[in-house]
DNA sequence: TAATTATTTGAGAGTTTGTTCAATTGAATC
DNA sequence: GATTCAATTGAACAAACTCTCAAATAATTA
């Protein structure tokens, strides 16, 4: 059975019947949705979002936040966050790579930063709960 | 080493010196820092975000959105992607879980819609793009 | 009522993830 | 220069994830 044979009898259930043309035509308005992802950045934002989406990482990000335009430095995290300090790096490395963090020496210590992308979807995250 | 050894020194560093009380001053900032995550929901927002996380998740909640208001049958996603339609089934059923998409029963199809959250959630990320 | 169809469910294989431990890097201090 | 300290990196391993296949469910049709 074709893939399509299924969406042809769902256009006919629909519609009444299904010829080749109407159902090249439904197949044609699908794509146009499936492309409207690809302007979208496919790959960077599902990196972005699953950085998100794991429980130290997001943690990180929600005290970055909460700390406003302000800095915290690594060994801030620590005492807040039961896991390793490896573990921590980590995350902070992953959440660079997906452009939610930035870093900054000072001496020996690094200071991280949200970045206005990371702000403005803990907002949006926080507005819509709502909804 | 305590955890807060490496916290003292810093703030040391930070303020040229810092007392039992410094320390604990600091600390309970930064408990209040972890406070504001508490606020948000923690566990729901982690399911909801790392349910977007993945490439057939997001293809399909995008499509939904691209759909605008409109429902999608399940046999709609099954041409565009390339995953079984078990696959599908298992990727609509976590984010149904997430909230991100709803389920209505049409005589033997299926038709799901993407939530406002889902919808709000999306305007926000292409909208964050270019900060 | 039996057969067909659309979707879901559960089990299992292969892959990815998240953590810790050990070792390393880079900066500051002795 | 050697030492100390903050943070990162890489390896290893358990846990979680994502997919497919096969079977089950639920609705429709014969």
């Amino acid at each position: 059975m074709s893939s399509t044979d299924r969406l042809r009898r769902y256009v006919a259930d629909e519609c009444g019947s299904c010829t080749d043309e109407d159902l090249s035509e439904r197949l044609a308005e699908l794509e146009e949705l499936n492309d409207a992802t690809d302007g979208s950045d496919l790959e960077s934002d599902i990196e972005l979002l699953s950085a998100l989406g794991n429980e130290t990482r997001y943690k990180i990000v929600r005290m970055l936040h909460a700390a406003d335009d302000d800095e915290l430095c690594v060994c801030e995290f620590s005492p807040l966050l039961d896991v390793s300090d490896s573990a921590i790096s980590h995350a902070l490395s992953k959440l660079t790579d997906a452009d939610l963090v930035t870093r900054r020496k000072e001496g020996k210590w690094r200071m991280y930063r949200a970045t206005p992308r990371a702000n403005a979807l803990l907002v949006a995250l926080d507005g819509s709960r709502s909804l």
